[in-house]
RNA sequence: GGGCUCAUAGCUCAGUUGGAUAGAGCAACGGAUUUCUAAUCCGUAGGUCGAAGGUUCGAAUCCUUCUGGGCCUGCCA
């Protein structure tokens, strides 16, 4: 039931008239929104003061003569002017009460299928094969998976591609070590771990390698910064009471901070890697390791046989890996090209950019300037290698192709704005411009100290064990046979409810930020049972399966509470049906933006108004049967609704816990 | 240097795109239980929405300046 819209047509009627402007109807129209404030209203419409210019006339007046034309008595019990001219609205609890009994009856829970279904292609997750996946991975495939569902049930039509990174150096890295390093035994009886354990050895090396040619970068930068404080010091001797001076000044001496914490830690992780004397020896003996690593890379992609051979013998291992974690998360995708899927398609692009006169050589680089950037876009490199800018010019032209999308969004974090940005731009002159492209940013996963998510030692964390912390924790909090149903289960149930709850701890503590800001990642607060968690949720969608468990056993089946009408005469049992009549609508509102935190939001509202309708009414010793039944109706709609909402955020229920 | 972005309660965060007295959750304090799973519910307290101007019926939200963080910025992805 999508109730805003109902009830804007209803204005429409008398706004219609009124307003000779379609833009302005339809701007008008759009401030008739929920009301924030619940004692207030149901819904409220803000149109009066905005027309007091249009119309000539104080806004109490316009209320009373749109309230006057207004047909609404058969869905609202109360229509009311207040204020400076709000017009608000209660909805009457018999056209609710008809509304949840229909929507329990449909699967769809009254969902309605969108009248003009949209192709859309959502890339999301993309990481890089052959490298382990860590945390800066599950923003990007929470949220595109949350996204692809709901836009799918809505009616769109909806293509997923995991734009996997199955082409680049980590291949090089892999390639040499394999052809310097390799333990044939261990390849032979796990040969994913042991490219793992190659990955790891060569990008480490490079890593030392790359942090003690730093060294002398760094010390110059101190330098550097000692240099312009004093040069700024000399400048403020001059003008001794110029602000601006002062404040240069002031930002000179963090610089000297900021140089001075580089090179500290930098010296830190040279001095880490030379504690590793194996490090050490196979350094000396593989010196530049990483112009090595590139000139693997360059073969591979110049199709050498050697390395093409390789390549095709590491990839299904790789994929494999990965398709695992993809497994344990529920997470799916109809496509899986990767970057190697479009190389042979690269040189064309490059040709078409020079064919309509937007590429230029440019220091010897192929580069596409655009009006509002000083960098170019670079889609050739000197040595004649492409980039991945041109590989995204190469895949949404190929998607142009192919699907003819009306909505193409790359869920990818914030630091590549610009480069999308530039993307875009890209795509609109070469003339992609009926499809609405657009960059899904998110932000940073942060630690407890306010900066980017690591373990102790600063290296990344891993997305598996991540995941196994998840689990076990959420095992100690749920599984406690204190309290909750777990004293009654095996081992297995309590396995699987830990499951359930542990990764659904990890989706929903993601999900329930707005997208665009970093948040702080708390792996204590997302597991509790309290505030606004998954297992808050979880739980209380399982005392729902327990009472409607228990009104089975009473004879108060589907069937049976079906057969009379829902009554709302509590408050509680009000607040409860309003919400619940809202599914629709929040679910479109969550895709304007695409912000699946307002999913999380509705959720934990209605478990919290489930919970308070809980306490205030008991539903299986209610004082008649009538009521009794009726609250079985609402009980169970909640519980539909919980499941569903959670299910299209990927995150999955138990019946008890 | 240029660009993007953020700053809201002690802490972690919302804020439906400019609407009424700025909201949740933790933590703190006070209540409720012969329980349909108290893993809950009800209440109290907590704010100069970073600062200063501006735009208008009305600003946390839009514009300008400032302060302080984060990120990006020519051949990595």
């Amino acid at each position: 039931m999508q109730i805003l819209q109902l009830i804007r047509d209803r204005f429409r009627v008398v706004l219609e008239p009124m307003l000779q402007d379609p833009a302005l109807l339809g701007a008008t129209l759009e401030r008739i929104v929920p009301s924030r404030e619940a004692q207030l209203a149901d819904y409220q419409a803000n149109i009066a003061m905005p027309l007091q210019k249009v119309l000539g006339k104080p806004p109490l007046e316009i209320a009373k003569s749109v309230v006057d034309g207004l047909q609404v008595s058969d869905i609202c019990s109360n229509v009311s002017i207040a204020g400076a001219g709000y017009i608000n609205l209660r909805l009457s609890p018999e056209w609710m009460a008809s509304e949840v009994m229909a929507a329990d009856r449909d699967e769809r829970l009254g969902v309605g299928r969108v009248s003009q279904p949209k192709t859309a292609i959502i890339d999301y997750s993309s990481p890089n094969v052959a490298k382990p996946m860590h945390v800066g991975h599950i923003r990007s495939t929470v949220i595109g998976d949350a996204i692809s569902k709901v836009m799918r049930f809505l009616g769109h039509r909806v293509i997923t591609d995991n734009h996997l990174g199955d082409w680049g150096t980590q291949f090089g890295m892999i390639i040499y070590g394999y052809k310097h390093f390799r333990d044939e035994g261990r390849y032979a009886a796990q040969p994913v771990a042991e490219l793992s354990r190659l990955y790891r050895k060569v990008q480490g090396i490079s890593g030392y390698q790359e942090s003690l040619g730093n060294l002398p970068k760094f010390e110059q930068g101190v330098e550097q910064a000692h240099n312009r404080v004093r040069m700024v010091e000399e400048k403020l001797q001059g003008t001794p009471n110029d602000k601006k001076v002062i404040k240069e000044l002031a930002a000179a001496q963090r610089g000297v901070e900021v140089a001075k914490e580089e090179l500290r830690a930098e010296r830190e992780k040279v001095e880490s890697a030379q504690r590793d004397e194996e490090l050490i020896r196979d350094s000396q003996a593989h010196s530049n390791i990483y112009e090595k690593v590139l000139a693997e890379t360059a073969a591979l992609h110049r199709g050498e046989e050697e390395n093409l051979g390789l390549w095709h013998a590491f990839l299904p291992n790789c994929k494999d890996e990965i398709h695992s974690v993809y497994r344990r998360l529920n997470v799916e995708f109809d496509h899986e090209y990767g970057e190697s899927f479009y190389h042979a398609m690269l040189p064309a692009v490059v040709e078409e950019l020079f064919a309509k006169s937007m590429a230029v050589n440019s220091d010897g680089a192929v580069c596409v300037f655009l009006d509002g950037f000083d960098a170019p876009m670079i889609v050739q490199k000197q040595d004649g290698a492409y980039l991945y800018a041109t590989t995204d010019l190469a895949t949404a032209m190929f998607r142009e192709r192919e699907f003819a999308p009306d909505i193409s969004l790359y869920v990818v974090d914030h630091r590549q704005g610009e480069h999308f940005t530039k993307l875009f731009a890209v795509l609109k002159k070469l003339g992609y411009d009926r499809t609405d492209f657009r960059h899904i940013s998110f932000g940073t996963v942060m630690g407890s100290d306010g900066k980017p998510f690591k373990t102790r030692s600063g290296s990344t964390v891993g997305l598996e064990s991540m995941l196994d912390e998840a689990v076990s924790r959420a095992m100690e909090v749920v599984c406690d046979p204190t309290t909750g149903a777990s004293g009654q289960m095996d081992q297995a149930e309590q396995q699987l409810i830990a499951e359930t709850v542990g990764l659904g701890a990890i989706k929903y503590a993601d999900l329930c930020h707005n997208r665009t800001s970093n948040y702080i990642f708390d792996m204590d607060k997302m597991v509790r049972l309290e505030g606004n968690t998954s297992a808050y949720i979880q739980y209380s969608y399982a005392r729902i399966k327990s009472i409607l468990r228990k009104a089975e056993e009473k004879g108060w089946g589907e069937s049976s509470f079906r057969s009379v009408p829902v009554r709302l005469t509590e408050g509680s049992e009000g607040g409860v049906s309003l919400h619940l009549l809202r599914f629709e609508d929040m679910l479109h509102q969550s895709m304007v933006d695409y912000t699946p935190n307002m999913i999380t939001e509705y959720l934990y509202e209605l478990a919290k108004l489930f919970s308070s309708f809980y306490d205030q009414c008991s539903v299986l010793n209610a004082s008649t049967r009538e009521e009794a039944l009726s609250r079985l109706q609402l009980t169970s709609l909640v519980g539909k609704t919980l499941r569903k909402g959670l299910e299209l955020l990927g995150i999955g229920v138990v019946d008890r816990m």
